[in-house]
DNA sequence: TCCTTTGGGCCGACCGGTCGGCCCAAAGGA
DNA sequence: TCCTTTGGGCCGACCGGTCGGCCCAAAGGA
């Protein structure tokens, strides 16, 4: 089952990654399955042999992206918390993470964007699930670290986690696109430098 | 000519309306002219008689908000100065302003954020200049803040600028779709203190 | 006062072209 | 032998854009 789907499991890969750049650049409806089976070096019958329907293809895209970024984040908080960091040092390490992330897979994550806010598209459903895989990864780090007193117990960990994930994303997007002369690490010093309160003193409403 | 061409900008109106929320919701190719028209209770034809086409109506519409979100900006900072609060205060108000433009226009923020990264597509420029405009009023009360001593001078403007333009984006539409039960206050509340430095203690890497 | 003209605004039927999806015989490959 | 891919023809729904004609308030004219 596993030897015997590998030339299935290459063409999906050639799909995904031919499908993931298109749809980042002209968006869903502006693509083509035709453009994308020709991208990925393939038939366009075989774009219908492997997947229901275009839909189905740019669903388990985000799957697959989604899941890859998560586990990218679980794994840089984990491996903060093994070698003995704090939390708020594995918060550090998952923007680096999520940088990193989006350095690698930019079309990806222009894409997640992109959709994740749309009402009244078909994966509706899928996004929102996707959407809470990532946002819960931070969400329980910051609870963690409230719960350790390593942050204040004012912190509303569900409104500051979807603006840390916001930040990184849109930080990152930008820098791809706008100023892509900057390296990761200044993107990452000057996202880590707003969050010490570089930019401090802001008074919150009574 | 005005009495004359009042007509004419109400339609217009009606058609910026319809399809802000129509394109919001479903992107721009999914979007159909003739979707538009009808919401606007309006003929097709008369689309093409106000617009020369699907994208000219879009790029005129773009321009339409993203006025209108530098102006609530420009003024929240100016007023801000004016009544001789500080730089940093500046921005706190500036926060406030995004939020409430968001809380006003949820279509619109939700349109030009998922078109802002995209490349490939016409009216490219126009949003590149749209965004430029947007990200300038900050960086320039940002640099203000810097030469008064306000913030340190290690805070990379035009990143900070784009970080915390992403940020409110983000967390604003994350609002309006995920937790819409939340207050505009505690939104910016959480922001503010993420921005004191309440999840403060990360590290600038060497 | 009544008829006629003007011209901006709008209507909606229509057309050329596009695209997702289907089909299938034949070839390739493990 | 069986799974997978090829490649390209075909269909039919759909969509952007066009265009001739209608409407009507205002101006002009006798």
């Amino acid at each position: 089952m596993d030897t015997s789907s590998t030339r299935r499991t290459t063409t999906r890969q050639k799909l995904y990654q031919a499908a993931v750049t298109l749809i980042a650049e002209q968006g869903f409806s502006s693509t083509t399955v035709e453009e994308i089976a020709e991208r990925a070096g393939v038939a366009k019958g075989t774009v219908y042999y492997n997947f229901r329907s275009k839909t189905e293809l740019f669903e388990e895209l985000l799957r697959h992206g989604v899941t890859l970024l998560t586990a990218e984040l679980q794994r840089a908080a984990d491996d903060t918390v093994e070698a003995g960091g704090s939390r708020v040092e594995a918060l550090d390490a998952m923007i680096r993470a999520g940088l990193t992330f989006i350095d690698r897979y930019p079309a990806f994550t222009q894409l997640y964007v992109a959709e994740l806010w749309r009402t009244n598209r078909s994966w509706r459903p899928t996004l929102m699930a996707l959407r809470q895989q990532v946002v819960a990864v931070v969400e329980t780090v910051l609870r963690d670290a409230v719960a350790k007193h390593e942050l204040s117990e004012d912190v509303d960990v569900p409104l500051t986690a979807a603006a840390l994930v916001g930040m990184v994303l849109v930080s990152a997007l930008d820098w791809q696109s706008f100023q892509p002369e900057r390296s990761l690490d200044e993107v990452h010093d000057a996202l880590a430098l707003l969050l010490q309160g570089g930019v401090g003193g802001l008074r919150a409403a009574g």
